[in-house]
DNA sequence: CGCCCTTTTGAAGAAAATCAAGGGCAGTGG
DNA sequence: CCACTGCCCTTGATTTTCTTCAAAAGGGCG
């Protein structure tokens, strides 16, 4: 279930064959536990290995000079961070554990070796970069409202659980507080609880105890104007 | 003057060899001139062709149902976009001319044989695609405060013109109308310009035709935090 | 000059932040 | 078992920020 993570996202991305997924098997991927409300990553480190995120959720986040906090990307089970430091790059960002994690650590150098002649490989880590980067462009997008950015965000994240295999009768895990959606969309937590019951009244959602439902999903990825094509829609 | 743009930004990402240098002479781009306001890329296309941008300056948006309108990103002289169209994505966004632009197209499969075996010039793509993407993190980051993402706004073109050269006596072209930087930042245009006779009146910028003096770079650079580093500080 | 586009200004209203306090719930320790 | 603590959610009142609407004032250009 959990090295699994990995090849699952990277089968999400490309078509693997059976080379791709032996010198995937093959990684030697060290895993470490790592506790909720711990961080993973810490900013401008040059760290000489990439991670992957096998089991748990994290966040992706800068601190502001006033200590106050910008969420900008959630990983779920399979993503990977700080592939880029590969090619010379520092972290520009933090990482902490959202819930309790397993988190794989893999050297640069075997990744670089890996992906080497295997363009099915290095095609998968820019398409995965590439559905981040269209991510972030979406939160911009979404930005200007809150009632459109919530209602998003909640699509977004229902939409990556949905992809994982973790929606049940519309029903998704959402380990968030109020506070880490607010860090996430630049409101505040109060402005959030407030937009929250408004989506609540408008029958949309039921939200509680770290699951979400969708109780009308038309409706709401209506509201949110969300087309998942975003997240990666290579493959089916 | 003008192809050169794109040697040079290439220049500024990773240290080229003779090679290298070759390859990239030895690229057939065909150039294109565009007009002032003209689209260059429209959305949803899956063009089998990257640009790089030689000339004039460019903007990175998407339309909201609504009709208005996400700057998501500026492309200055050298910078390039749908590179990654290369692996199958699709375009997310579009391209507008801000200016009168020349614009070179260069054909996918070209483009993957001059940077298959060239690690430096996968590199050079690998890390101007992280800089874009820490640059919309950084524009999340800043988001929260309209003086303080106008002041940022403003510190990172700035930035980027002087890096092309294009500063004197610390003044820079900025061909954008109020409209735009506020299309840009999720402001209206009156907002933007009564944050941009804030920072006026703080002694920070004088601004107008087309042109941005940063008065007090100093204070501005404090004012937004701005901290250069994620435009790419690979090489100095 | 007259036109269009951009900038500027004013007044009013909506959206979101701030400040403050109360309530629920889980964990902890007596 | 109950009191206590800490965290999170909720609510209300108030202030600030930003938008909206409207109109006037430049500025470049045919």
């Amino acid at each position: 279930m959990s090295i699994s993570a990995f090849q699952r996202k990277l089968e999400m991305l490309v078509s693997l064959d059976a080379v791709d997924r032996r010198t995937i098997a093959a990684l030697p991927i060290t895993v470490y536990p790592t506790e909720k409300r711990r961080e993973i990553f810490d900013n401008g480190q040059r760290p000489n290995f990439a991670f992957v995120l096998l089991e748990g959720w994290a966040a992706r986040f800068t601190l502001r000079t006033d200590g106050s906090r910008r969420i900008t990307g959630f990983l779920l089970p399979g993503d990977f961070c700080g592939i880029h430091a590969r090619c010379g790059a520092e972290m520009d960002h933090a990482v902490v554990a959202i819930t309790d994690c397993r988190v794989g650590h893999i050297p640069h150098d075997v990744l670089n070796a890996a992906i080497k002649d295997r363009r099915n490989l290095s095609d998968a880590l820019w398409r995965a970069k590439l559905s981040e980067e269209a991510t972030l462009r979406k939160w911009l997008l979404v930005s200007h409202d809150a009632y459109v950015a919530v209602a998003h965000f909640l699509c977004e994240l229902h939409e990556r659980s949905e992809r994982l295999g973790l929606v049940r009768d519309g029903r998704s895990k959402l380990p968030l507080t109020q506070t880490d959606i607010g860090d996430a969309l630049s409101l505040t937590a109060v402005h959030v609880n407030r937009t929250l019951q408004r989506l609540r009244r408008d029958g949309l959602i039921v939200i509680g105890k770290g699951e979400l439902t969708l109780v009308d999903g038309t409706a709401l990825k209506r509201a949110a104007a969300f087309k998942p094509d975003y997240l990666g829609s290579w493959r089916q």
